[in-house]
DNA sequence: GTAAATGCAAATTGTTTGCTTACTG
DNA sequence: CAGTAAGCAAACAATTTGCATTTAC
């Protein structure tokens, strides 16, 4: 059995690191680049998915999979709950007053299933979209 | 403005619909489409994403997303919980004893986003992947 | 020095769309 | 018989991969 051979530490890998712990938009993989290459004007897009999804197997960030046409990733990787624009698939970050009681997981059971863990998702509507719709429905529709 | 226009029930979206209901399994749309050509040897894919889109608008089916993977489909159009495989992606129902109660929707806030729904979603492996994890872990990884 | 990571481009995968023809209501 | 929907193929979007070269350790 072989000892795991440790991730190098590139200079990519570091700036891609650091510019997705600036932002809290959870950006796409695609909108990451674009504020990568500012620094880093020669990176590929394919650099930018490869380290994406290193970083998120280490745990340093959080890769997030729940719904929409693209992947979106968080720079904090600590577990806290999430909010989707149906309209878009822009995602949030959702705050809670006190403590968040979760219905305990023996409760739930799934034929061919092991569950490990289980999360609250929440959808709704960002400010653009919301304003958009509002627009649209002072026409009539 | 304008009424409408009705759906029509072609002879397709009858039998995609059928066959969906019929599987517990949660298809994807290239799955669907192979067991709907037994039925309908001439059928295309697109006319299967077309209809599962007309279907879920429709709210006949759901539509399950996760973002940079595959959509599967769900003929049961009622609101229940589902659990994805992490490692394959395959969707399976969860089944709970008693009643759920989820945490209040107000004590939940977000800058920029108007939440309105939650839901809980779980996390875990199938069957078939469990089953490749032993294997590999028995012979050490 | 060596394996891991990059840049680049091409390949893949999943899904959507344009257009002509067929068929439902 | 009007217009929705089908079939087919080509287009598209997001992501992944192969390969020669560079770079971190």
């Amino acid at each position: 059995m072989e000892a795991k051979r440790p991730k190098r530490m590139t200079k990519q890998r570091k700036i891609i690191l650091e510019e997705l712990r600036k932002l809290t938009s959870h950006p796409t993989a695609d909108e990451l680049y674009e504020i990568v290459r500012a620094r880093l004007p020669r990176v590929s897009l394919g650099t930018v998915y490869r380290n994406l999804e290193v970083l998120s197997e280490q745990g340093d960030i959080l890769k997030l999979e729940s719904a929409g046409s693209q992947k979106r990733f968080d720079g904090n990787p600590e577990p806290h709950y999430h909010i989707r624009c149906v309209q878009c698939g822009r995602v949030g970050d959702v705050e809670h007053d006190g403590e968040v009681v979760l219905p305990s997981m023996e409760h739930f059971h799934c034929e061919g299933f092991t569950i490990h863990s289980q999360s609250l998702e929440f959808y709704g509507l960002c400010a653009d979209c919301q304003e958009k719709l509002e627009a649209r429905e002072a026409v009539g529709l």
